[in-house]
DNA sequence: CTGAAAGCGCTTACAG
DNA sequence: CTGAAAGCGCTTACAG
């Protein structure tokens, strides 16, 4: 528990061990048997560096070793179930495969996206994963440039291999899903609306394109004024259905739980006529099943995901090259509260 | 975009910028106006630098400077909204202070907790956020051996300073208001039920307290069945509640937003007999307020908790001192789904 | 205004 | 079985 002025090193070790910093360093990495040390030495070391309660720098470590095995991930967000998710479970794959992850969170800011990659690639990652970035590709560049290898989740890039869910097929099941439960429902199935998201990002684009491909088998028509991708945030969600009082039975695509926070809102407002309308969300959230209306959510498969990138670590892989992985259907019960799961994608 | 087979270091940029490496060193990180070096000089560098895509190598600098202004911080999980919102919210307030966080998730597993802990001491950190950990003390005994700060967040412990929600009064607080609306919407007030967490943990314990102490303060008597402090697990609160069939008016206090997964789904099994239960939760999610019979919840002031915390970075504060920071009380209104706010704590 | 040099704490071939 | 020594890529007094 004494304060030391400085960071105990391998050198007071080994003073106090009566052996070599080489000797001590070996002890400590691991290497030891190799260098055939005795045992007697090695118990002796171990014991005083936990009394010393030593920790290696790894600063100086690194700086020596020619693989860092440390693993970069940018991602979006923490304070949400999809995001979180990944998050929390690389941490623990990676560790599982004996690398040093390390994440960073960067709010969905371009800017903070290149600069947080940039520092990933300044502490050596060895491969650094860029997780739902609106510029990937700028990333990989600059990856590519140091030598880092780079890889894309979530949202696709053209520079590096990306690892991404099957959203044109989830959309299309979930689409159907909705169309399917306002028909059962109400007896009727117009055209749904798409709430949230936005055009430009690839998933969004691809989650409309499988929106619009179900209607289009059913042979119904989708107004224009029924997109209404306004980003990601509950406000904007809120935003745009704020005017809009359903007078008949209406179907709802959310695109993201934020967009299904403003949804939830706006049905608040509504008063009894909410119950004419049905939705699903592209995404899951626990909760979801038990909000009043929701018919079913998509599950992205993050665990598949994950050992999918996780497996092109270290591996060459033509840049650009995309790897789909197809998502779960949860449906929801009529009541709004009992959860079904089904598949989908 | 050319693979180069080492980095770039700042030899290599010294040598295309024709410079010394001291120079080029001091233009990069910023200390050359201090050192005068020309503005020709600098831009030189610069652009060099820029071009061959150039990340300072953390670990040698580091290694040579006195400060490393990386500050960790080891959290139990990212999948949930109020430790999400920690995360997410500390990586920015930090970098904000011009310091370099470094978070990682320990899954609530203490033995996962000392070797993270250990492995920001590694990485040099300067301070060591110790959020809602399981055994505390063992951090700090580790840090203060290896003469590094540590702090604790969320859960308090003896051997450092420690920022902490006003577990008690907030649950009071959410107590009454459960008890009120049961009341007013039933008639009636019997003891409620707690539900979830740990009692071995400082959090559930205090909130038992404020639990309690409302109940005492009503003359309302709790009887020892009505405490099902099971862990943190959605399956193990379902569990508890599981052969618990409601014939009249019951109020649950839900202790943690992973508990409440588990009511909601015990919930869903009642089927019309859910209209005799009304609940609120100890933390908050989106969703929560549309959830059917939430009266309301208790939002922890992540905000201010990070900017106390973050203002004890590096000065000096006595070991065991709680501060503790006031929560918020949501309440949501007798529909189920707007939700209004109010304070409490 | 600028460079040569020492040294941060490790690791690892190399030489016994 | 074990140690002395070089060097990883920086930073920063120090000396011009």
């Amino acid at each position: 528990m004494k304060k030391t002025p400085r960071r105990t090193t391998i050198y007071d070790i080994a003073q106090l061990a009566d052996a070599s910093p080489s000797a001590v360093s070996s002890v400590l990495n691991g290497t030891w048997k190799k260098r055939r040390i005795s045992v007697k030495l090695a118990e002796r070391v171990t014991q005083v560096a936990e009394a010393q309660g030593y920790a290696v720098n790894a600063q100086a470590s690194l700086l020596r070793r020619e693989k860092s095995n440390v693993i970069g991930m940018i991602v979006p967000k923490y304070d949400n179930r999809y995001f979180g998710q990944i998050a929390e479970r690389f941490e623990e794959m990676a560790r599982a495969r004996g690398l040093f992850p390390v994440v960073t969170c960067t709010q969905r800011d371009p800017e903070l996206e290149f600069e947080a990659a940039k520092e990933l690639v300044s502490w050596q990652a060895d491969c650094v994963i860029s997780t739902g970035a609106t510029d990937p590709d700028r990333i990989s560049a600059f990856c590519s440039a140091a030598g880092v290898q780079s890889l894309n989740l979530d949202l696709p890039g053209t520079a590096a291999p990306s690892v991404v869910s099957d959203n044109r097929a989830g959309a299309r099941v979930l689409t159907a899903l909705i169309l399917d439960r306002c028909a059962a429902e109400f007896g009727t199935s117009g055209a749904l609306r798409f709430v949230g998201g936005r055009l430009s990002d690839h998933n969004s684009a691809r989650r409309l394109e499988g929106f619009l491909e179900e209607h289009r088998a059913r042979g119904i028509e989708v107004p224009e004024a029924h997109v209404l991708a306004t980003g990601y945030s509950a406000d904007k969600a809120a935003a745009a259905l704020s005017g809009f009082r359903p007078t008949g039975p209406t179907g709802l695509f959310v695109n993201s739980t934020i967009a299904l926070e403003g949804v939830v809102r706006w049905l608040g407002e509504l008063g009894p006529a909410m119950d004419l309308v049905r939705y699903g969300c592209f995404d899951w959230d626990p909760f979801g099943g038990y909000l009043p209306g929701n018919v079913g959510m998509v599950e992205q498969d993050v665990e598949a995901m994950l050992s999918r990138v996780l497996g092109m670590v270290g591996e060459e892989a033509p840049a650009g090259e995309v790897s789909y992985v197809p998502c779960l259907l949860r449906e929801f019960g009529a009541d709004g509260v009992s959860p079904r799961t089904g598949q989908g994608g």
